[in-house]
DNA sequence: TCTGGGGTCCTAGGACCC
DNA sequence: TCTGGGGTCCTAGGACCC
């Protein structure tokens, strides 16, 4: 047998022969605001979502190096962050707590980060032969055709060099033979880190890591894993796979192969969204029904909005209520054919809501998914025919009709 | 760590079809 | 009247990522 592991005649792609760049902005949203605020560079600076400016509410979504060293971390509420890091513009010289154990706080300004992103992705563009963009401050690029791994670590040096001056940002870049160990590479080594893994490394180079940093491996499976005894990706890497899939099916199939420092993936450009959400948290939790309804309008009304902008139409309407302690309930309907109807929107999610109308929640959110693209610009005869045709079925595969749809 | 917002993918059971 | 096997879709929940 050749390899067990592949099934004859699938696949098979050489994933040695590729190079792999994995680009990530340290503390991008930070970054963006230190480029139109100059004065925050060198400052402890946290950007909150949910957070407005003199409020305590919401969540770090980004904090800067030198607000991690007041103890300020990611995903920590704001009112945490305040107590380890009191606001510069709350600061009091009286007072005995110095200025430097002070800091800027910012509420998250996505079209802003996002315009920065894109002058951050046309450089990327430019440097590879595919980019795939994760997100607004993450990309994975195949390069495979544009250096060599001899001069591997300078290529990513030019990427880096160029992002830095012709847009002010800080990129760490991880190279590898494979996704999953570009992307561990271009953490390990962060802020403006720069590690190379060339092929036959990469298994050596996981070994030592803590399985929580395996990509895809959060609290619960870092958890489980550690109760199967297995500490590191090196351990994971040497265990029998089979408990691994019995436990976690085939993502403990992926997660062993990656721990082998094997990903068959390659990197491709990032389709069309799938879905689109809006969701609010409140505190204290909301009882009264009529504020509920309301505020499931408000959302219902904003995700149908952001689907129109997007050229979407949508099949399916959901729901979520999170309840205390912290319980996560979702509704969904689906229609029998995409449709883009805002006052429909509201009115299922209404519907699908009413299970709750008795219930205090603490987060409300609304979803519209199974989403079908309109074709783009229609103004010529062509296809004008071509859309007359399709009408309803537009961007559905053939197996989703059924003719009870038609009645 | 008591909890923000926007996403993706996977699983599992039931309905329904052939 | 009881019973196969395969496939897809729908829904709810869960884990994870940034």
């Amino acid at each position: 047998m050749r390899d067990g592991s592949r099934l004859p005649g699938v696949g098979a792609p050489e994933t040695e022969d590729r190079i792999v760049l994995h680009v990530d902005a340290d503390c991008f949203y930070a970054a963006c605001e230190r480029l139109r605020e100059p004065e925050l560079r060198g400052e402890p600076v946290v950007v909150g979502m949910g957070y407005e400016p003199g409020e305590t509410g919401g969540a770090v979504a980004t904090a800067s190096y030198e607000a991690r060293e007041h103890g300020v971390e990611s995903a920590m509420a704001i009112s945490t962050a305040l107590q380890q890091l009191p606001r510069r513009a709350d600061w009091d010289p009286e007072s005995p707590r110095a200025r430097a154990e002070t800091g800027y706080y910012r509420p998250v300004d996505m079209d802003y980060y996002e315009s920065v992103a894109a002058e951050v992705k046309a450089i990327l563009q430019d440097c590879a032969d595919v980019v795939r963009e994760v997100s607004v401050d993450e990309a994975y690029l195949d390069v495979t055709e544009r250096t060599a791994w001899e001069v591997a670590d300078g290529f990513a040096r030019h990427v880096k060099g160029r992002v830095r001056r012709e847009v002010g940002v800080v990129v760490s870049v991880g190279v590898a033979p494979t996704m999953s160990a570009a992307k561990v590479a271009s953490d390990f080594e962060k802020p403006d880190g720069l590690t190379v893994v060339r092929p036959g490394e990469v298994r050596a180079f996981l070994a030592d890591l803590p399985v929580e940093e395996l990509h895809g491996v959060g609290p619960v499976t870092a958890r489980e894993l550690r109760s199967l005894g297995l500490e590191t990706a090196g351990d994971v890497a040497e265990t029998d796979p089979e408990p691994l899939v019995e436990r976690f099916g085939e993502r403990g199939r992926e997660l062993y192969r990656r721990a082998r420092g094997r990903d068959d993936r390659t990197v491709e450009p990032k389709g069309r969204p799938k879905s689109f959400s809006r969701e609010s948290a409140y505190d204290p939790p909301v009882e009264e029904w009529a504020e509920k309804r309301e505020a499931i309008g408000t959302l219902a009304e904003a995700v149908a909005d952001r689907a129109s902008r997007e050229g979407a139409l949508y099949r399916t309407v959901g729901v979520k209520a999170v309840t205390p302690p912290y319980e996560v309930n979702t509704r969904e309907r689906s229609l029998p054919g995409p449709v883009d109807d805002p006052a429909l929107v509201v009115e299922i999610a209404r519907e699908l809501f009413a299970e709750f109308a008795d219930d205090r929640v603490r987060k409300l959110g609304v979803r519209v998914a199974n989403l079908a693209f309109d074709a783009p610009d229609q103004t010529s005869l062509d296809g004008f025919a071509a859309r007359g045709e399709s009408e309803a079925d537009r961007g559905r595969p053939l197996g989703q009709r059924s003719l009870s749809e038609f009645r």
